[in-house]
DNA sequence: CTTGACCTTGTAGTAAACTTTAGGGTTTAT
DNA sequence: ATAAACCCTAAAGTTTACTACAAGGTCAAG
């Protein structure tokens, strides 16, 4: 009662059947239960794991350095205050970099937006190389 | 004069000679004038080019996205206004995206290393669980 | 005038992250 | 009770982004 079969689980996290059994094999979700005849077995924590995976994914980090993030949870009993702030710092400098990256871009790419006409000229005057190009 | 050869383009843009000669294969470099002797021969353009590559990869743009913004670039006068401002703007979304995520997980980690002792106990305590799991 | 560092092409190999295929068993709706 | 929709494993295939040969040509220094 309550559990998912793994299609509701990949339907609730815009994942699908394969890519969750594929993340199962490589460590990243645990094994579930199973119903009497074999069927994987959810649950709500796993929606949540889930949905942690595809976000930290799409934020640019592999499926290893996620598995790193994810078992600072799973060995929150084995791991060390110490342990884990170590690895969060870590992570934060990651993020810290990548959002720098991201600002940048982002002025550069608003920068056209506002400045551009949008009309049917050609882009000539488009300052898309420059503003794109210099990382200062 | 003033040319680059292909361990001097690498060397100044952090990348390798391999790597080089992939992006340029792949269309995101456009093929460079040649010595005689068929050495590629690189400008300080292409010293530019490259480091934009480099940047917008570590921020999480595949091969593909890259090659359409810096199309960007090599259209510039085929391209209109509209037609630039269209793909800066729809790649404005991604970024804003990815940093709304890179800044909840900032956060979540933040919170971590801060409200963590760092010390020798174990981890029970330690929030990134909650801190981490939920995108609210 | 040859050694070593550099360059060329072409092809093959690798790692990550899936995705597909093959050959089944299960559950549910009609 | 049977077809459709779902699940299983194991293994092979795909895509992306390199990375590493192999077999050779070029060029500057000693």
């Amino acid at each position: 009662m309550g559990y998912l079969r793994i299609g509701e689980l990949s339907a609730q996290t815009g994942t699908n059947n394969e890519t969750l059994r594929f993340y199962e094999s490589k460590g990243l979700m645990r094994e579930p239960h199973r119903s009497e005849a074999g069927y994987r077995l959810y649950t709500q924590e796993d929606v949540r794991k889930v949905g942690f995976i595809v976000r930290a994914k799409r934020m640019g980090f592999s499926l290893r350095e996620i598995g790193e993030l994810l078992s600072l949870r799973v060995d929150r009993e084995q791991s060390t205050c110490g342990d884990v702030k170590e690895l969060a710092e870590a992570k934060l400098l990651d993020i810290d970099r990548k959002m720098q990256e991201l600002v940048l871009m982002h002025n550069a790419l608003q920068q056209i937006t506002e400045a551009c006409c949008g009309g049917d000229e050609p882009a000539v005057h488009c300052t898309i190389l420059n503003a794109l190009d210099d990382p200062a």
